[in-house]
DNA sequence: TTGATTCATCAACTAAACTTGCTGTATGGG
DNA sequence: CCCATACAGCAAGTTTAGTTGATGAATCAA
């Protein structure tokens, strides 16, 4: 195993919840903006037009599935994503690719 | 551009296509049994046990979102994962992770 | 051509997810 | 202290997605 092959494989219920909360066109949204580095909550607010309590709702479904990290620091919270979680998908995804193109033997 | 660079990066809402798509617990178990290699209807019918209404239903979703092709042979058909589709998400992912443990530059 | 098999689609129902407005807690400036 | 700001959480309403059973087209063997 490589220096960087430190991850055992997702099992798909973990990937289900990644994908799950990353599929939500406006936590998506949240998403490339994170994508750029750490931001705190009124800033996304900010940026992206969306009431608050909308916002804190969607920031939880992605922090409750492991995708985004908050830091509390005074009166403000600031998330990030976690790379690992995209490196996790990522190896899940490569490992469906792998043997995909297997053309079926016949049925019956 | 290397000969194994040949995507333009995937847009947000193709992906979100795709994460949608493969965010349904029953979704993700044909995806599975499609990561092993094509497989037709009735495989898979019998193999997750479920309704073939159901099942057809499903597939849909998975095709319309570009996750899979089916191809027809006499009375069966066909599916398998387009292995374009699960690079595409993971160039996508990798975009994401580039810079997203840059830190927030304080806020006001 | 009859009947069995494979599969897609539809309409009605159920369940899950998202939205909205409000309330509550913590922090920090005046 | 008091008030404004930053944020989480909740409950009611709405919208979206998944399920079920039935119908129909296409294929093929007898």
């Amino acid at each position: 195993m490589g220096v960087l092959e430190h991850k055992s494989p997702l099992q798909a219920h973990q990937a289900r919840q990644l994908l799950r909360a990353m599929a939500d066109p406006l936590r998506l949204q949240v998403i490339e903006a994170l994508g750029g580095g750490e931001r705190c909550v009124c800033d996304l607010t900010g940026e992206l037009g969306l009431a608050q309590s909308k916002l804190s709702f969607h920031l939880k479904v992605l922090r409750e599935a492991g995708l985004v990290v908050a830091r509390e620091q005074g009166r403000w919270i600031y998330y990030r994503l976690r790379s690992e979680a995209l490196q996790d998908l990522q190896h899940w995804l490569a490992g469906l690719a792998d043997r995909c193109d297997q053309p079926a033997r016949g049925c019956n």
